[in-house]
DNA sequence: GTTGAGCGTT
């Protein structure tokens, strides 16, 4: 079983490839990707990362909470995005 | 700078 993940208060600069790298090291990645603006392309602060329940168990306590890229990350269990409309 | 977007059907 796999488990969706929130990473949070990323840098601009952080991408999909820098998220599977940090949570590939705890376990295998299934997928990893960096939310930006549609409209703008420009990055949101934050992503979805898709793997394992164990590893990503592990990943949350490692990573949540820790600096990276220069900005303290927040990472948890994503929601579900029903949550919300989009018309 | 904080919980997506895609697909005409997951």
């Amino acid at each position: 079983m796999n488990k969706n993940i929130y990473v949070g208060n990323l840098s601009w600069g952080c991408t999909d490839q820098d998220l599977r790298n940090l949570f590939a090291d705890f376990g295998e990645v299934a997928s990893a990707r960096v939310i930006e603006d549609r409209e703008t392309g420009r990055s949101r602060g934050f992503g979805f990362v898709e793997m394992d329940a164990d590893g990503a168990t592990q990943a949350i306590e490692a990573l949540n909470g820790t600096s990276f890229q220069g900005r303290d990350l927040r990472v948890n269990e994503a929601q579900p995005r029903e949550r919300r409309p989009r018309y």
